[in-house]
DNA sequence: TGCCATATCTGGACATTGACAAGATGCTCC
DNA sequence: GGAGCATCTTGTCAATGTCCAGATATGGCA
């Protein structure tokens, strides 16, 4: 307490950093609040002013994780068919594996918080409209193709990235997860 | 005290069983052990002699999720192709929700556990034998089409039971989960 | 039958954690 | 320059996971 100044500047940035260090170290069930304040270099009561409680923190994590998703997906949504969407869905878990294990972790966010639905949203929208059907109405019954395939095409590239981030499945060796991840998508029924 | 033998009989199972109870109520995450002991009538202590911690409370649960999953795969093993083999799956995840959590949750087992090895890889066996092209043997190059298709396979599934669990996905009104499964993998491109 | 080795379970202890309360510190705007 | 507020700290509490020594039951062996 004695070179560092009282007020910290930036400090709810400073522990979201801290967190998802942590996470990509030790996995998202064993994060401590403390250490994460210990690691920013503040008391162990500090968090508490900026995120309500231990669960408000990884929900922003998993907030600004579907915001990383969103703008990985914008990048490719304007030219990219759904296979391009789904491969940068893939590469965006593994290059970011700690927001994504909160975001895909039961339990461990406020599900309601408003800031976490806008992201999700957002991130949703995208993928939505990458793998419906060009020309297709959202009111459609609920079995049609329509919402099959959009259900189909999002399952398959969040079960890959599950499965990846599990360690369950690996790349071959000399083969990345691009790579990987298009043989994968290849496998969907063409529109 | 007075009233409870001393030893219990079965301890191991009713330790299990309450752990289940527990985790479809509040979900893995807020699993505490004390409180398993206590629903189950016992001391504080008393786990640690059938399971050597909390993860490994966890871990046996998630081995019995893959015995309970093999066994409903198995029984229509004989007879289905892939798409009857992964609605199987969907129902599994669906039906036995705690055990699927706990089996999905990242960090909350002890991986290299013999049981929970054995278990994982009987039900890996059936999965890999159902969404494999029949007659092609294992050592085919990592981005085949036919690693491909079982990758595709697995993480539809994976990926659709993981969806509903979170709420994300639901059944339209009036369907049920083996027809919304059976609308997902029909998306798979045939073999 | 009697007795002991062992498995099973209890109660107490300890460090760590998340959360809360009250006070100290520094910024901002009048 | 002073009031009001956001920020951060210290102190505290109940709950938890794990360890330890001891109590209790069970089964084998004389």
């Amino acid at each position: 307490m004695s070179d560092r100044p009282y007020h910290h500047g930036n400090l709810r940035r400073a522990l979201l950093d801290s967190a998802v260090e942590l996470i990509a170290e030790r996995g998202p069930a064993s994060l401590s609040l403390r250490e994460v304040a210990r690691r920013a270099g503040v008391s162990h009561a500090a968090p508490a002013h900026h995120f309500a409680d231990k669960t408000g923190l990884l929900t922003a994590v998993a907030a600004e994780g579907w915001r990383l998703l969103t703008a990985a997906l914008a990048d490719r949504a304007a030219t990219a068919d759904f296979g391009e969407l789904g491969v940068s869905y893939v590469v965006f878990a593994t290059s970011h594996p700690a927001h994504f294990a909160v975001m895909r972790t039961p339990g461990l966010v406020h599900p309601d918080d408003p800031e976490l639905v806008a992201a999700r949203d957002g991130a949703g929208t995208l993928l939505y409209r990458g793998a419906g059907v060009p020309g297709e109405d959202a009111g459609r019954p609920a079995a049609s193709s329509g919402r099959g395939r959009v259900l189909a095409a999002w399952s398959l590239v969040h079960g890959l990235a599950v499965l990846l981030q599990e360690g369950l499945v690996a790349p071959g060796p000399g083969e990345d997860i691009e790579t990987l991840a298009r043989a994968v998508t290849a496998q969907l029924a063409p529109a």
